[in-house]
DNA sequence: TAAAATTATTACAGTTATATTACAGGGCCG
DNA sequence: CGGCCCTGTAATATAACTGTAATAATTTTA
Protein backbone atom coordinates (compact mmCIF):
# COMPACT_ATOMS: atom_id res chain seq x y z
CA UNK A 1 0.00 0.00 0.00
CA UNK A 2 2.81 2.28 0.78
CA UNK A 3 1.17 5.49 2.48
CA UNK A 4 4.84 6.09 3.29
CA UNK A 5 6.30 9.64 3.60
CA UNK A 6 9.96 9.88 2.80
CA UNK A 7 12.10 12.42 4.59
CA UNK A 8 15.51 13.20 2.38
CA UNK A 9 17.97 15.09 4.52
CA UNK A 10 21.88 14.78 5.48
CA UNK A 11 21.34 15.94 8.87
CA UNK A 12 20.11 12.53 10.58
CA UNK A 13 19.37 14.55 13.92
CA UNK A 14 17.16 16.55 11.34
CA UNK A 15 15.29 12.95 10.02
CA UNK A 16 14.84 12.18 13.16
CA UNK A 17 12.94 14.79 14.51
CA UNK A 18 10.56 14.79 11.64
CA UNK A 19 10.10 11.20 11.73
CA UNK A 20 9.70 11.60 15.27
CA UNK A 21 7.14 13.82 14.52
CA UNK A 22 5.47 11.52 11.29
CA UNK A 23 5.45 8.68 13.45
CA UNK A 24 3.48 10.29 16.16
CA UNK A 25 1.18 11.90 13.84
CA UNK A 26 0.32 8.67 12.97
CA UNK A 27 2.01 8.56 9.24
CA UNK A 28 4.78 5.59 8.01
CA UNK A 29 7.75 7.66 6.95
CA UNK A 30 11.55 6.35 5.65
CA UNK A 31 14.39 8.31 5.79
CA UNK A 32 17.03 8.57 3.35
CA UNK A 33 20.32 11.04 3.27
CA UNK A 34 21.04 11.56 -0.29
CA UNK A 35 19.24 11.56 -3.77
CA UNK A 36 20.61 8.44 -4.86
CA UNK A 37 19.04 6.45 -1.86
CA UNK A 38 16.06 8.60 -2.09
CA UNK A 39 16.09 7.82 -6.32
CA UNK A 40 16.18 3.87 -5.53
CA UNK A 41 13.83 4.15 -2.46
CA UNK A 42 11.45 5.89 -4.71
CA UNK A 43 11.55 3.40 -7.34
CA UNK A 44 10.79 0.82 -4.96
CA UNK A 45 8.14 2.22 -2.60
CA UNK A 46 6.59 5.09 -4.11
CA UNK A 47 5.73 7.58 -1.15
CA UNK A 48 3.09 9.73 -1.36
CA UNK A 49 4.82 13.05 0.04
CA UNK A 50 8.31 13.56 0.05
CA UNK A 51 10.23 15.93 2.13
CA UNK A 52 13.24 16.80 0.32
CA UNK A 53 16.26 19.15 1.55
CA UNK A 54 17.03 21.72 -0.12
CA UNK A 55 21.03 21.20 0.23
CA UNK A 56 22.23 17.82 -0.44
CA UNK A 57 25.63 16.68 -0.75
CA UNK A 58 26.16 15.63 -4.60
CA UNK A 59 22.84 16.40 -6.34
CA UNK A 60 20.79 19.27 -4.91
CA UNK A 61 17.38 19.26 -3.40
CA UNK A 62 16.04 21.89 -6.03
CA UNK A 63 17.52 19.45 -8.92
CA UNK A 64 16.42 16.48 -7.84
CA UNK A 65 13.22 17.79 -7.15
CA UNK A 66 13.41 18.97 -10.83
CA UNK A 67 14.22 15.40 -12.09
CA UNK A 68 11.60 13.98 -9.80
CA UNK A 69 8.90 16.29 -11.40
CA UNK A 70 10.29 15.18 -14.92
CA UNK A 71 10.00 11.96 -14.63
CA UNK A 72 6.47 10.48 -15.27
CA UNK A 73 6.79 7.77 -13.01
CA UNK A 74 7.57 10.39 -9.57
CA UNK A 75 5.94 13.37 -11.16
CA UNK A 76 2.74 12.45 -9.29
CA UNK A 77 4.69 12.73 -6.31
CA UNK A 78 4.33 16.28 -3.97
CA UNK A 79 7.21 17.40 -2.78
CA UNK A 80 7.78 19.94 0.15
CA UNK A 81 10.82 21.47 0.07
CA UNK A 82 12.93 22.18 3.39
CA UNK A 83 14.70 25.11 3.61
CA UNK A 84 17.21 27.00 5.57
CA UNK A 85 16.73 30.24 6.55
CA UNK A 86 17.81 33.05 4.52
CA UNK A 87 17.03 31.39 1.13
CA UNK A 88 14.01 33.52 0.71
CA UNK A 89 14.99 34.56 -2.79
CA UNK A 90 15.19 31.69 -4.17
CA UNK A 91 11.81 30.24 -2.67
CA UNK A 92 9.85 31.36 -5.61
CA UNK A 93 12.69 29.47 -8.28
CA UNK A 94 11.86 26.60 -6.08
CA UNK A 95 8.40 26.39 -6.20
CA UNK A 96 8.89 26.35 -10.00
CA UNK A 97 10.78 23.95 -10.21
CA UNK A 98 8.18 21.60 -8.70
CA UNK A 99 8.41 21.44 -5.11
CA UNK A 100 4.66 21.90 -4.26
CA UNK A 101 5.27 24.00 -1.16
CA UNK A 102 7.99 24.70 0.91
CA UNK A 103 9.00 24.89 4.90
CA UNK A 104 12.13 27.22 6.77
CA UNK A 105 13.82 25.84 9.29
CA UNK A 106 13.38 25.22 12.32
CA UNK A 107 9.82 24.36 11.90
CA UNK A 108 7.47 23.48 14.68
CA UNK A 109 6.49 20.34 14.11
CA UNK A 110 2.51 21.48 14.13
CA UNK A 111 3.76 23.59 10.98
CA UNK A 112 5.20 20.34 9.49
CA UNK A 113 2.12 18.71 9.98
CA UNK A 114 -0.56 21.51 8.61
CA UNK A 115 1.46 21.58 5.13
CA UNK A 116 1.60 18.09 4.92
CA UNK A 117 -1.72 18.15 5.37
CA UNK A 118 -2.57 20.67 2.92
CA UNK A 119 -0.54 19.22 0.53
CA UNK A 120 -2.36 16.05 0.40
CA UNK A 121 -5.10 16.96 0.65
CA UNK A 122 -5.31 18.60 -2.84
CA UNK A 123 -2.92 15.86 -4.12
CA UNK A 124 -4.22 12.40 -2.44
CA UNK A 125 -7.33 13.00 -0.16
CA UNK A 126 -7.13 9.75 0.64
CA UNK A 127 -3.54 9.73 1.66
CA UNK A 128 -4.82 12.25 4.62
CA UNK A 129 -5.98 11.33 8.03
CA UNK A 130 -9.56 13.26 7.41
CA UNK A 131 -12.58 11.23 8.63
CA UNK A 132 -15.21 11.73 6.09
CA UNK A 133 -19.16 11.48 6.39
CA UNK A 134 -21.27 11.23 3.63
CA UNK A 135 -25.21 10.17 4.25
CA UNK A 136 -24.37 9.07 7.84
CA UNK A 137 -21.56 6.58 6.81
CA UNK A 138 -18.86 7.34 8.58
CA UNK A 139 -15.23 6.38 8.21
CA UNK A 140 -12.44 7.46 10.31
CA UNK A 141 -8.73 6.45 8.83
CA UNK A 142 -6.84 7.11 11.67
CA UNK A 143 -9.09 4.51 13.59
CA UNK A 144 -9.39 2.28 10.84
CA UNK A 145 -13.29 2.31 11.43
CA UNK A 146 -16.38 2.15 9.58
CA UNK A 147 -19.56 3.53 11.18
CA UNK A 148 -22.81 4.21 10.86
CA UNK A 149 -24.71 6.29 13.93
CA UNK A 150 -22.24 4.71 15.89
CA UNK A 151 -22.81 1.47 15.33
CA UNK A 152 -18.97 -0.57 13.48
CA UNK A 153 -19.38 -1.77 10.41
CA UNK A 154 -17.21 -4.56 9.56
CA UNK A 155 -15.05 -4.95 6.41
CA UNK A 156 -11.70 -6.44 4.77
CA UNK A 157 -8.95 -4.71 4.29
CA UNK A 158 -9.22 -4.17 0.00
CA UNK A 159 -12.83 -3.47 0.71
CA UNK A 160 -11.51 -0.87 3.37
CA UNK A 161 -9.40 1.14 1.09
CA UNK A 162 -12.00 1.21 -1.79
CA UNK A 163 -14.43 2.70 0.29
CA UNK A 164 -11.79 5.43 1.63
CA UNK A 165 -11.13 5.96 -1.83
CA UNK A 166 -14.83 6.11 -3.04
CA UNK A 167 -15.61 8.79 -0.28
CA UNK A 168 -12.60 10.96 -0.91
CA UNK A 169 -13.62 10.88 -4.77
CA UNK A 170 -17.49 10.93 -4.61
CA UNK A 171 -19.40 11.77 -7.32
CA UNK A 172 -17.24 10.61 -9.80
CA UNK A 173 -17.25 7.75 -11.86
CA UNK A 174 -14.49 5.43 -11.88
CA UNK A 175 -13.63 2.41 -14.40
CA UNK A 176 -12.15 -0.94 -13.11
CA UNK A 177 -8.86 -0.42 -14.47
CA UNK A 178 -8.59 3.13 -12.73
CA UNK A 179 -9.62 1.65 -9.77
CA UNK A 180 -7.27 -1.12 -9.92
CA UNK A 181 -4.33 1.52 -10.62
CA UNK A 182 -5.64 3.84 -7.78
CA UNK A 183 -6.67 1.92 -5.16
CA UNK A 184 -4.74 -1.35 -5.96
CA UNK A 185 -1.96 0.58 -6.65
CA UNK A 186 0.01 0.41 -9.85
CA UNK A 187 1.83 -2.66 -11.48
CA UNK A 188 -0.74 -4.91 -10.51
CA UNK A 189 -1.64 -7.69 -12.96
CA UNK A 190 -5.70 -8.24 -11.34
CA UNK A 191 -8.12 -9.14 -13.87
CA UNK A 192 -11.01 -6.18 -13.94
CA UNK A 193 -13.58 -8.74 -13.00
CA UNK A 194 -12.18 -8.98 -9.52
CA UNK A 195 -13.42 -5.64 -8.56
CA UNK A 196 -16.69 -6.24 -9.19
CA UNK A 197 -16.12 -8.74 -6.76
CA UNK A 198 -15.14 -6.45 -3.81
CA UNK A 199 -17.61 -3.83 -5.00
CA UNK A 200 -19.97 -6.90 -4.15
CA UNK A 201 -17.98 -7.42 -1.05
CA UNK A 202 -18.83 -3.54 -0.02
CA UNK A 203 -21.97 -3.67 -0.84
CA UNK A 204 -22.61 -6.88 1.00
CA UNK A 205 -20.29 -4.70 4.49
CA UNK A 206 -22.86 -1.51 4.19
CA UNK A 207 -26.06 -3.74 3.33
CA UNK A 208 -26.10 -4.08 7.27
CA UNK A 209 -27.33 -0.86 7.95
CA UNK A 210 -28.73 -0.03 4.68
CA UNK A 211 -25.70 1.89 2.64
CA UNK A 212 -25.59 0.09 -0.06
CA UNK A 213 -26.88 2.05 -2.39
CA UNK A 214 -24.07 4.45 -1.70
CA UNK A 215 -22.10 2.69 -4.06
CA UNK A 216 -23.88 3.14 -7.91
CA UNK A 217 -23.11 0.99 -11.01
CA UNK A 218 -22.61 3.33 -13.71
CA UNK A 219 -23.46 0.28 -16.36
CA UNK A 220 -20.62 0.45 -19.42
CA UNK A 221 -18.04 2.65 -17.13
CA UNK A 222 -17.59 1.47 -14.18
CA UNK A 223 -18.69 2.73 -10.39
CA UNK A 224 -19.40 5.71 -8.73
CA UNK A 225 -20.12 6.66 -4.86
CA UNK A 226 -22.98 8.51 -4.09
CA UNK A 227 -22.62 12.42 -3.84
CA UNK A 228 -24.74 14.69 -2.16
CA UNK A 229 -26.90 17.19 -3.51
CA UNK A 230 -24.55 18.74 -6.34
CA UNK A 231 -21.38 19.01 -5.68
CA UNK A 232 -20.03 20.84 -8.91
CA UNK A 233 -16.57 20.74 -9.10
CA UNK A 234 -13.77 22.14 -11.57
CA UNK A 235 -11.04 20.37 -12.60
CA UNK B 1 2.61 21.08 41.88
CA UNK B 2 5.45 22.77 39.40
CA UNK B 3 6.73 19.81 38.06
CA UNK B 4 7.35 21.79 34.52
CA UNK B 5 10.16 21.86 32.72
CA UNK B 6 11.09 25.53 31.56
CA UNK B 7 12.11 26.28 27.64
CA UNK B 8 13.70 29.44 27.22
CA UNK B 9 15.06 30.07 23.60
CA UNK B 10 14.07 33.30 21.30
CA UNK B 11 13.12 30.79 18.50
CA UNK B 12 9.47 30.35 18.31
CA UNK B 13 9.56 27.23 16.50
CA UNK B 14 12.30 25.57 18.48
CA UNK B 15 10.22 26.01 21.60
CA UNK B 16 7.32 24.42 19.80
CA UNK B 17 8.90 21.45 18.61
CA UNK B 18 10.93 20.80 21.99
CA UNK B 19 8.06 21.23 23.77
CA UNK B 20 6.61 19.45 21.62
CA UNK B 21 8.95 16.31 22.46
CA UNK B 22 8.13 16.95 25.92
CA UNK B 23 4.47 16.95 25.71
CA UNK B 24 4.81 13.72 24.21
CA UNK B 25 7.27 12.03 26.52
CA UNK B 26 4.54 13.54 29.61
CA UNK B 27 6.63 16.56 30.76
CA UNK B 28 4.71 20.10 31.62
CA UNK B 29 6.50 22.76 30.07
CA UNK B 30 6.13 26.07 29.66
CA UNK B 31 8.23 28.53 27.07
CA UNK B 32 9.63 31.96 27.16
CA UNK B 33 11.28 33.48 24.82
CA UNK B 34 13.60 35.92 26.59
CA UNK B 35 16.01 36.18 30.14
CA UNK B 36 13.58 38.91 31.29
CA UNK B 37 10.47 36.20 30.64
CA UNK B 38 12.31 33.52 32.21
CA UNK B 39 13.11 35.22 35.19
CA UNK B 40 9.83 35.68 36.05
CA UNK B 41 8.60 32.42 35.04
CA UNK B 42 11.55 31.08 37.36
CA UNK B 43 10.48 32.82 40.58
CA UNK B 44 6.83 32.45 40.14
CA UNK B 45 6.83 28.64 39.36
CA UNK B 46 9.88 27.09 39.90
CA UNK B 47 10.52 24.23 37.07
CA UNK B 48 12.05 21.26 37.99
CA UNK B 49 14.57 21.71 34.73
CA UNK B 50 15.72 24.51 32.28
CA UNK B 51 16.54 24.21 29.17
CA UNK B 52 18.24 27.26 27.52
CA UNK B 53 19.23 28.86 24.67
CA UNK B 54 23.07 29.54 24.43
CA UNK B 55 22.19 32.72 22.12
CA UNK B 56 19.88 34.84 23.63
CA UNK B 57 18.76 38.39 22.69
CA UNK B 58 20.13 40.61 25.71
CA UNK B 59 21.41 38.92 28.57
CA UNK B 60 23.09 35.92 27.05
CA UNK B 61 22.27 32.33 28.03
CA UNK B 62 25.52 31.48 29.67
CA UNK B 63 25.42 34.67 31.73
CA UNK B 64 21.61 33.85 32.44
CA UNK B 65 23.03 30.82 33.92
CA UNK B 66 25.60 31.67 35.76
CA UNK B 67 23.41 34.79 37.81
CA UNK B 68 21.12 31.44 38.59
CA UNK B 69 23.21 29.50 39.27
CA UNK B 70 24.71 32.38 41.80
CA UNK B 71 21.21 33.13 43.53
CA UNK B 72 20.66 30.84 46.14
CA UNK B 73 16.92 30.26 45.48
CA UNK B 74 17.66 29.07 41.72
CA UNK B 75 20.74 27.37 42.50
CA UNK B 76 19.07 23.94 42.84
CA UNK B 77 17.46 24.12 39.14
CA UNK B 78 19.09 22.08 36.60
CA UNK B 79 19.92 23.85 33.22
CA UNK B 80 20.64 22.07 29.86
CA UNK B 81 22.26 24.33 27.61
CA UNK B 82 21.18 24.31 23.71
CA UNK B 83 23.92 25.16 21.71
CA UNK B 84 24.41 25.71 17.86
CA UNK B 85 27.05 23.41 16.28
CA UNK B 86 30.57 25.19 16.11
CA UNK B 87 30.59 26.37 19.63
CA UNK B 88 32.00 23.22 20.77
CA UNK B 89 35.19 25.55 22.22
CA UNK B 90 32.38 26.84 24.95
CA UNK B 91 31.54 24.04 26.01
CA UNK B 92 33.65 23.78 29.07
CA UNK B 93 33.05 26.71 29.62
CA UNK B 94 29.49 26.81 29.41
CA UNK B 95 29.53 23.67 32.22
CA UNK B 96 31.52 25.87 34.15
CA UNK B 97 29.22 28.03 34.70
CA UNK B 98 26.66 25.90 35.84
CA UNK B 99 24.71 23.94 33.52
CA UNK B 100 24.50 20.85 34.25
CA UNK B 101 24.28 19.35 30.36
CA UNK B 102 24.44 21.28 26.84
CA UNK B 103 23.10 19.83 23.34
CA UNK B 104 23.41 20.64 19.95
CA UNK B 105 21.01 21.54 17.94
CA UNK B 106 20.00 20.06 15.86
CA UNK B 107 19.28 17.46 18.17
CA UNK B 108 17.05 14.57 18.01
CA UNK B 109 14.00 14.01 20.74
CA UNK B 110 15.29 10.67 21.39
CA UNK B 111 18.31 12.57 22.35
CA UNK B 112 16.84 15.53 24.48
CA UNK B 113 14.78 13.14 26.23
CA UNK B 114 17.59 10.98 27.04
CA UNK B 115 19.37 14.07 28.86
CA UNK B 116 16.26 15.23 30.69
CA UNK B 117 16.17 11.71 31.97
CA UNK B 118 19.94 11.68 32.96
CA UNK B 119 19.67 15.30 34.63
CA UNK B 120 16.34 14.60 36.42
CA UNK B 121 17.56 11.24 37.59
CA UNK B 122 20.45 12.93 39.48
CA UNK B 123 18.57 15.81 40.58
CA UNK B 124 14.99 15.37 41.05
CA UNK B 125 12.33 12.76 41.72
CA UNK B 126 10.91 11.71 38.89
CA UNK B 127 8.12 13.77 36.97
CA UNK B 128 5.06 12.39 37.34
CA UNK B 129 2.43 11.05 34.85
CA UNK B 130 -1.22 11.14 35.10
CA UNK B 131 -3.47 7.57 35.86
CA UNK B 132 -5.54 6.63 33.17
CA UNK B 133 -8.61 4.38 33.10
CA UNK B 134 -10.74 3.27 30.14
CA UNK B 135 -13.13 0.91 30.37
CA UNK B 136 -12.87 -0.05 33.98
CA UNK B 137 -9.11 -0.91 33.57
CA UNK B 138 -6.92 1.27 35.92
CA UNK B 139 -3.18 2.37 35.02
CA UNK B 140 -1.05 4.10 37.18
CA UNK B 141 2.57 5.23 35.65
CA UNK B 142 3.37 6.40 39.06
CA UNK B 143 3.45 3.10 40.71
CA UNK B 144 3.28 1.51 38.20
CA UNK B 145 0.94 -0.65 38.62
CA UNK B 146 -2.28 -2.16 36.11
CA UNK B 147 -5.51 -2.80 37.91
CA UNK B 148 -9.33 -3.73 37.23
CA UNK B 149 -11.96 -3.53 39.84
CA UNK B 150 -9.40 -3.39 42.59
CA UNK B 151 -7.74 -5.78 41.69
CA UNK B 152 -4.07 -6.11 40.46
CA UNK B 153 -3.09 -6.76 37.11
CA UNK B 154 0.47 -8.54 36.68
CA UNK B 155 2.62 -8.05 32.92
CA UNK B 156 5.98 -7.52 32.05
CA UNK B 157 7.60 -4.33 31.78
CA UNK B 158 7.07 -4.31 27.79
CA UNK B 159 3.33 -5.12 28.22
CA UNK B 160 2.71 -2.48 30.61
CA UNK B 161 4.64 0.07 28.40
CA UNK B 162 2.91 -1.06 25.52
CA UNK B 163 -0.63 -0.99 27.70
CA UNK B 164 0.41 2.85 28.67
CA UNK B 165 0.90 3.76 25.53
CA UNK B 166 -2.57 1.69 24.10
CA UNK B 167 -4.08 3.26 26.67
CA UNK B 168 -2.81 7.26 26.07
CA UNK B 169 -3.81 6.38 22.05
CA UNK B 170 -6.77 5.06 22.38
CA UNK B 171 -8.82 4.27 19.31
CA UNK B 172 -6.31 4.50 17.01
CA UNK B 173 -4.72 1.97 15.01
CA UNK B 174 -0.90 1.47 14.82
CA UNK B 175 1.08 -0.54 12.73
CA UNK B 176 3.67 -2.76 14.11
CA UNK B 177 6.73 -0.53 13.11
CA UNK B 178 5.27 2.22 14.72
CA UNK B 179 4.69 0.27 17.71
CA UNK B 180 8.14 -0.43 17.70
CA UNK B 181 9.28 3.00 17.33
CA UNK B 182 7.07 4.75 19.33
CA UNK B 183 7.13 2.31 22.20
CA UNK B 184 10.36 0.22 22.24
CA UNK B 185 12.10 3.12 20.95
CA UNK B 186 13.82 4.07 17.49
CA UNK B 187 17.14 2.35 16.73
CA UNK B 188 15.85 -0.80 17.80
CA UNK B 189 16.53 -3.62 15.64
CA UNK B 190 13.60 -6.02 16.03
CA UNK B 191 10.96 -8.20 13.66
CA UNK B 192 8.22 -6.84 13.89
CA UNK B 193 6.48 -10.18 14.50
CA UNK B 194 7.93 -10.09 17.49
CA UNK B 195 5.10 -7.11 18.39
CA UNK B 196 2.25 -10.13 17.80
CA UNK B 197 3.83 -11.71 20.64
CA UNK B 198 4.23 -9.13 23.00
CA UNK B 199 0.68 -8.43 22.56
CA UNK B 200 -0.76 -11.90 22.79
CA UNK B 201 1.45 -11.30 26.20
CA UNK B 202 -0.37 -8.39 27.21
CA UNK B 203 -3.66 -9.84 26.09
CA UNK B 204 -3.03 -12.80 28.28
CA UNK B 205 -2.40 -10.61 31.17
CA UNK B 206 -5.57 -8.32 30.57
CA UNK B 207 -7.44 -11.77 29.83
CA UNK B 208 -7.67 -12.88 33.59
CA UNK B 209 -10.29 -9.84 34.18
CA UNK B 210 -11.82 -10.01 31.04
CA UNK B 211 -9.88 -7.12 29.03
CA UNK B 212 -8.64 -8.79 26.86
CA UNK B 213 -11.09 -7.34 23.91
CA UNK B 214 -9.86 -4.53 24.48
CA UNK B 215 -6.65 -4.99 22.40
CA UNK B 216 -8.22 -4.83 18.76
CA UNK B 217 -6.60 -6.38 15.86
CA UNK B 218 -7.07 -4.77 12.74
CA UNK B 219 -5.83 -6.91 9.97
CA UNK B 220 -3.25 -6.15 7.52
CA UNK B 221 -2.79 -2.51 9.74
CA UNK B 222 -1.88 -3.24 13.01
CA UNK B 223 -3.21 -3.17 16.92
CA UNK B 224 -5.58 -0.60 18.23
CA UNK B 225 -6.98 0.04 21.66
CA UNK B 226 -10.75 0.10 22.51
CA UNK B 227 -12.59 2.81 21.81
CA UNK B 228 -16.23 3.42 21.06
CA UNK B 229 -17.37 3.92 17.84
CA UNK B 230 -17.58 7.39 16.35
CA UNK B 231 -20.93 8.93 16.89
CA UNK B 232 -22.26 11.17 13.61
CA UNK B 233 -20.98 14.42 14.41
CA UNK B 234 -21.64 16.78 11.40
CA UNK B 235 -25.12 17.97 11.43
C1' DT C 1 -37.72 -12.08 -28.92
C1' DA C 2 -33.18 -13.83 -29.23
C1' DA C 3 -28.54 -12.91 -28.99
C1' DA C 4 -24.97 -10.22 -27.10
C1' DA C 5 -22.98 -7.60 -23.61
C1' DT C 6 -22.47 -6.33 -19.06
C1' DT C 7 -22.83 -6.86 -14.27
C1' DA C 8 -24.09 -9.69 -9.98
C1' DT C 9 -23.49 -13.65 -7.30
C1' DT C 10 -21.42 -17.67 -5.64
C1' DA C 11 -18.04 -21.05 -4.52
C1' DC C 12 -13.46 -22.22 -3.93
C1' DA C 13 -8.58 -22.78 -3.29
C1' DG C 14 -4.27 -20.45 -2.91
C1' DT C 15 -2.17 -16.96 -0.32
C1' DT C 16 -1.27 -14.00 3.32
C1' DA C 17 -1.76 -12.34 7.98
C1' DT C 18 -2.22 -13.23 12.64
C1' DA C 19 -2.32 -16.28 16.84
C1' DT C 20 -0.14 -19.50 19.50
C1' DT C 21 3.44 -22.16 21.28
C1' DA C 22 8.06 -23.46 22.41
C1' DC C 23 12.58 -22.30 23.22
C1' DA C 24 17.17 -20.25 24.07
C1' DG C 25 19.88 -16.39 25.58
C1' DG C 26 20.41 -12.49 28.78
C1' DG C 27 20.00 -10.12 32.95
C1' DC C 28 19.13 -9.86 37.73
C1' DC C 29 19.04 -11.38 42.48
C1' DG C 30 19.81 -14.17 46.17
C1' DC D 1 26.73 -19.84 40.70
C1' DG D 2 21.83 -21.19 39.88
C1' DG D 3 17.25 -20.07 39.35
C1' DC D 4 13.81 -17.02 37.70
C1' DC D 5 11.83 -13.71 34.82
C1' DC D 6 11.86 -11.36 30.65
C1' DT D 7 12.77 -10.93 25.79
C1' DG D 8 13.10 -11.90 20.95
C1' DT D 9 12.89 -15.48 17.42
C1' DA D 10 11.25 -19.13 14.93
C1' DA D 11 8.08 -22.83 13.91
C1' DT D 12 3.49 -24.17 13.62
C1' DA D 13 -1.47 -23.61 13.65
C1' DT D 14 -5.37 -20.97 12.65
C1' DA D 15 -8.02 -17.57 10.61
C1' DA D 16 -9.01 -14.17 7.22
C1' DC D 17 -8.63 -12.30 2.79
C1' DT D 18 -7.95 -12.46 -2.24
C1' DG D 19 -8.41 -13.39 -6.97
C1' DT D 20 -10.47 -16.42 -10.33
C1' DA D 21 -13.75 -18.74 -12.73
C1' DA D 22 -18.22 -20.53 -13.37
C1' DT D 23 -22.97 -19.34 -13.36
C1' DA D 24 -26.99 -16.35 -12.89
C1' DA D 25 -29.24 -12.14 -13.62
C1' DT D 26 -29.85 -8.01 -16.00
C1' DT D 27 -29.70 -4.71 -19.66
C1' DT D 28 -28.81 -3.57 -24.42
C1' DT D 29 -28.83 -4.47 -29.18
C1' DA D 30 -30.25 -6.43 -33.45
Amino acid sequence: MANTILIVDDEPAICEMIGFALARAGYDYSETHNAEQAQAKIIAEPPVLILLDWMLPGLSGIDFARRLKREEATRGIPIIMLTARGEEADKIKGLETGADDYITKPFSPNELMARIRAVLRRTAPQATDDAIEIAHLHLDPVSHRVSSRGHAVEMGPTEFRLLHFFMTHAGRVYSRSQLLDLVWGRNVYIGERTVDVHIRRLRLALKKYGHDHLIETVRGSGYRFFAPAAQSRTG
